[in-house]
DNA sequence: AAGCAACTTCAAAACATCTTTAAAACAGCT
DNA sequence: AGCTGTTTTAAAGATGTTTTGAAGTTGCTT
């Protein structure tokens, strides 16, 4: 999953996207609400943590320009304690949740987690299809209802999958959400990946390959 | 374990802390209602100490502001004897146990002590798990009866991973739980403590590494 | 059947963790 | 304070796992 983090305090900056990178996330750091702009446009970011203090254009008229183009990604604003007002504005701007400075690393990737599978559509951080159930706060996935041993990348290929369920996701998307932008476009890592996750979870014939197009996850068994 | 001290007299407040530190704690210092809510929000504490007669915010109301915010570590507030009718409103506002002035260093520490096993689900004292056991108040451990011969910070390892068991704890975890925060973060000393903590418990595989993730303490045959 | 897209397999590279060692820091003693 | 034994830490190399690149195979589509 792909982050955006906003924040023009160095130190912060820092260590946001050294935690959230721990976290198996791809982040793209924006030093001022200029910047957050262009890669909020630019990138297909999945959600975005911003800074309302922020120097050339501030944190809500950034938001209220990323919502006016139409970008519908969560977006998570901070606030300083001596300013709780300004999460008001924030809010009304556009953003979907706010956390007061300081705050705990954990505290935040809970709520970007939260952010990331609402705006996918899902209420509940437990998603089934058929035998199959992930459990994205906790990410795990069980099959049959036994813990399922996934790396790291084929937990996050499964994710991004099983968010986006009765979709077609190409190669392209997901590589994007996936990895960082100076990604090789013609390796065939993904497809090493879904083959694994589809011996991992066979006989369940639950990711499909839309020839040409991508992969679609789900169990409807005639095509969309 | 991380404690929060928050006590405007300079006095008590240094020996507070050096006392804690001498039995094995990291402890954060605050002089004022205002420093305490900044540190209670920035650090991760097992337990918090607190006055109740601080000034520019109250004790009463720096507690309320703590639960307020979703901080749910044990805290133990202290009264003078004059303002012994203090307490109750330290334990409306959501203290857990309370100490009147003067008092004994030794009884402060036997309270946090029991106050952050039973904040982490265990009832009484004694955390067994197979043929291992842990005494929190005594700080020994036994393993087929015997006492081990732990050095101190092995025994600081062996307890945050025994009083998290079943949970993944990751190294970020123990170190920002055990060491002050301008720890080496790219140390491999908790590898070494917990290469040293498995030679000690062999065979028993209680401590499991999760790739990516941390270790997991627990009998658990298959993964969570 | 040719051409292309996707799949499989395998081994190399990258990475995280573990082990070992020795130096540094510390505590207890005189 | 200085010595001594212990504990903690840093560093480097070994091990094991994950990720990636590459080559060959399969199988759809025209």
């Amino acid at each position: 999953m792909r982050i955006l983090v906003v924040e023009d305090e160095a130190n912060l900056r820092e260590q946001l996207a050294s935690h959230l990178r721990g976290e198996g996330y791809v982040v793209d750091v924006a030093v001022d609400g200029e910047e957050g702009l262009y890669y909020g446009s630019e990138y297909p970011v999945d959600a975005a943590v911003i800074d309302l203090g922020l120097p050339k254009i501030d944190g809500v008229d950034l938001i209220k320009s990323l919502r006016a183009a139409k970008h519908d990604f969560p977006i998570l604003v901070l606030t300083a304690r001596s300013h709780w007002q300004d999460k008001v504005g924030g809010l009304d701007a556009g953003a979907d949740d706010y956390l007061t400075k300081p705050f705990q690393m954990e505290e935040l990737v809970a709520r970007l987690n939260a952010l990331i599978r609402r705006s996918a559509g899902h209420a509940t951080p437990v998603i089934v299809c058929a035998e199959l159930s992930l459990d994205i706060s906790r990410k795990v996935a069980t099959l049959h209802g036994n813990l399922m041993e996934l790396t790291a990348f084929e937990y996050k290929v499964l994710e991004y999958l099983m968010l986006n369920q009765e979709r077609i996701v190409s190669k392209t998307e997901l590589t994007e959400h996936l990895y960082e932008q100076d990604f090789d476009r013609d390796s065939n890592v993904l497809e090493v990946f879904v083959g694994r996750l589809r011996k991992k979870i066979a006989p369940l014939n639950l990711i499909k390959t839309v020839r040409g197009q991508g992969y679609r996850f789900g169990a409807a068994s005639n095509d969309i």
